[in-house]
DNA sequence: CCGGGCATAGCGATCGATAGGTTGGATACG
DNA sequence: CGTATCCAACCTATCGATCGCTATGCCCGG
C-alpha cells in the first residue's frame, strides 16, 4: 500500500488530497486490451478471439487469467467502481461540514474520473448485459454513489445552504449529467479534465441553487 | 398524406400544440419485436432468429421486409430520430421570442418523449454500432438537436434573461441530463411523463441562472 | 523435474444471410 | 361466372463463418 517511512503526519494530508489525482490506471495487457475492444464494439460485439489478437496470445491465454469473457468485463467493472465509489467517499468526507464544498468536491472528483478514464467509465453502460447476481453488486455500487449525492443535497436544502424542490430528482440529473460526459469527450479536446470539471462544479451548484462564491 | 377535406385553419392550431401529445407510437410487429429485443440485450446481444421467434416468423421474413440486421436498427432510430427532432424544433417556435418559454418547452418535449418512449430513445446508445455512413445521419440529427437547445442558451445569455458562462458545455449539461432519464425512468414509477417534465423544467431553468416565474 | 503460462487443434452451437419453393388473394381475361 | 396469371408474403432447408470454450501437450524458468 503505502511506504513504510514517514507515514504518521503526511498520511492524513496525502489521503484527503488523493482523490483529485488520477494516474492512468495500470491495467494487464489483457485487461487493457479488453477495454478497448469493449469500448469499440461493445461486450456481444467483441469476440474473445479478438481480444486474444489485440494482446497478441491465443485464445485459451486469456481463459488461464479469467474465467470466462464474463469476467473479463467483470474484472473492469470492479476495478472501476472501486474507483469511482473510494474518490467519490474521499472527496465527500474531504469537504467538511459544509454542503457547497462537499458537493463541489463530488462533482469534480465524478467529472475527473468521467473525463481521465473515460473508456472505462463508458464501460458501466455494459453492466446490464451481466448475469443477475453480478449485475446486482454492480447496482449496489451505483446505489452507493446516488446516496453520497443524495445525502449531500438533503442536508444542504435542510441547513438552507441549497434551494432544491425534489432532491432525489436533481441527484438523478447531477449524475446523469455526469454520467453522459464520456459521451462527448474525446482526450484531444481543447477542454483538460481539471477546466470541465470546474465548469461542471459551477452548473451543478446552480443545479442545488447555491450560488457559487465567485 | 393527409385529408382534402377543412385544412386550412385547424392545422396551424394543431401543428403548434401538437409536440404535447405522445401516443404510443405504432410500429409494425417486426419492428416491435426488434425494440424490445434490443432493448433487452443490446444490437449486438440479440440475434435475428430471437427476433423472428417473438414476432411468430421465421427468419426469412424479417429479410423480406428489411435488408439485414443492421437495417432493423435504422428503421427504428430513423422513426426515433426523426420524431424528437421535429417535436424539439415545434416546441422551440412555439415559445415565442422569450427564451425561458422556449427552453421550457423543448426541456418539456425532450423529456416527455425519454419518459414515454423510453426503450425507443434508450435504443439511440445503440448507434454507436451502426456502419460509418448510417451513424454519420444520426450524428446529424443529434447535432440538430443540441443546436437547438444551444442557440436557445446563447440568445437567453445575450438579451440577460439567462446567466451562463458557457454556454456550450450548459447545453451537454442540460441534454445529458435528459438523456440519461431513460435509465432510471420506469412506467411503473411514481411519477407521471408530465410531473418528470415539470420537475426537469425547473431543474433546467436552473442551470441556465434564470429564475421561474414561481 | 515440476508446474506456471501458454500454444495447437478442435469441439458443438449459433451466427447472419440466402436460394428456392409454397400459398393465398387480388386482378385480368374470355 | 370461371379460370388463368401474378405478385406479395412468407416458409423450408441450408450455407459458410464465427461464436465461446476446452482437452491436451509443449516449453522454459526455478
Amino acid at each position: 500500500m503505502g511506504s513504510s517511512t514517514d507515514d504518521t503526519v503526511a498520511a492524513e494530508e496525502t489521503v484527503a488530497a488523493d482523490w483529485r489525482t488520477l494516474e492512468p490506471m495500470e491495467l494487464t495487457p489483457i485487461l487493457s486490451a479488453s477495454l478497448d475492444a469493449f469500448y469499440e464494439t461493445g461486450f456481444h460485439g467483441t469476440s474473445v478471439r479478438e481480444i486474444a489478437r489485440r494482446v497478441g496470445v491465443t485464445v485459451p491465454a486469456l481463459y488461464y487469467h479469467h474465467e470466462n469473457k464474463e469476467g473479463l468485463l467483470i474484472a473492469l467493472l470492479e476495478l472501476s467502481t472501486s474507483d469511482v465509489l473510494w474518490r467519490s467517499h474521499a472527496a465527500d468526507t474531504d469537504g467538511g461540514a459544509d454542503p457547497v464544498q462537499r458537493l463541489s468536491n463530488v462533482i469534480e472528483a465524478i467529472v475527473l474520473r468521467m473525463t481521465m478514464r473515460a473508456r472505462l467509465a463508458a464501460l458501466e453502460g455494459e453492466a446490464r448485459y451481466l448475469s443477475p447476481e453480478n449485475r446486482q453488486r454492480y447496482r449496489a455500487v451505483r446505489k452507493g454513489i446516488e446516496q453520497i449525492v443524495r445525502q449531500i443535497v438533503e442536508e444542504g436544502t435542510e441547513s438552507g445552504a441549497f434551494d432544491v424542490e425534489d432532491s432525489a430528482e436533481t441527484t438523478r440529473a447531477l449524475l446523469g449529467m455526469c454520467q453522459s460526459i464520456p459521451r462527448w469527450y474525446h482526450a484531444e479536446g481543447t477542454l483538460s479534465p481539471p477546466e470541465v470539471a470546474k465548469k461542471y462544479v459551477k452548473i451543478a451548484l446552480k443545479m442545488v441553487g447555491a450560488s457559487p462564491r465567485t
